[in-house]
DNA sequence: TCTGATCCTACTTCTCCGGTAGGCATTATG
DNA sequence: CATAATGCCTACCGGAGAAGTAGGATCAGA
């Protein structure tokens, strides 16, 4: 899983809407607020615009807003928005690979991968993000003996 | 979760590997069998021989061999041998980004994702993948109700 | 009309990815 | 000893994407 900075960026952009929400909030502020590069942050936001994650309001005392409740928004279609799907093979959806021979049962493994991520990223939406109250499952698994160790 | 086009070649050579196991086979009759450029998969060897997954047998009748048993071998292994780590925020380990502000439990969140791969990518090991016998959660990931679409 | 926003296009710099080429080192076999 | 098959090493290439940056056009409220 590779989070890019326009993903991470995404994400606490969002973030720092929904604590305001619905309020309209300025691209210098998000970027003040979460210590961004305001220029590139622009660039980010135009992809959530253009998912209809976000609305844009011109003019002077302009900004974004989130077109949704915080509680409905899940960090995975955040980051779809700006980098592609979740889970890539080869650029190729992970169901579309093909296997020959003993490398048959790989997409099967693929597959699940992404199950796997999705069952944590589209299930955790903006409010519970911004709360810290993630789902019990969520919390189980950052739980784990050694999740917070690299391997 | 991005698999490059070495990663996928690597699990598909060393599934190769597993299954004459425990033969010597060469460069040129695995990229046979699995489809894969000559020349390119020599170097993704190179990486799982200084990974110490397999080992190299030099001169004529040469080749590759698995260092260890099969169900010992996880494809988390092979996949951090040749991608680096599984999960990468930003360029970083998810454990050490840090955020402020209502940003401040996303860590949590990469941590408990990474956790969710590990889970499945850690716990499959080239035996299971070769013979399709895939460990029960792992299956029945990949048999959720929309794990086969795309999102 | 002025000001503070978004929006759009373009550009740069750097790195990685996928792949190829050629030659050297090693070893079994005739 | 010669040969052929193999791994090993270095170098190179073209394209794409990542992470910004720059500058200006456009819009709307005071």
């Amino acid at each position: 899983m590779r989070v890019s900075a326009r993903g991470d960026y995404a994400v606490r952009a969002a973030l720092a809407l929904a604590a305001r929400h619905p309020a309209t909030v300025s691209t210098q502020a998000l970027a003040d607020e979460q210590r961004l590069p305001r220029k590139f942050l622009e660039a980010v936001l135009a992809d959530l615009r253009r998912a209809d994650v976000v609305r844009a309001v011109r003019g002077c005392d302009g900004g974004y807003q989130l077109t949704r409740e915080p509680n409905q928004v899940a960090v995975a279609t955040i980051l779809r928005a700006v980098d592609g799907p979740l889970a890539e093979v080869r650029g190729m959806r992970p169901e579309e690979v093909a296997y020959v021979g003993c490398a048959e049962h790989l997409s099967e493994l693929w597959v699940a991968a992404r199950s796997a991520l999705r069952d944590v990223l589209d299930e955790v939406n903006l409010a519970q993000l911004a709360s810290g109250r993630l789902p019990s499952r969520v919390r189980r698994l950052a739980a784990a003996p050694d999740a917070w160790q690299p391997r």
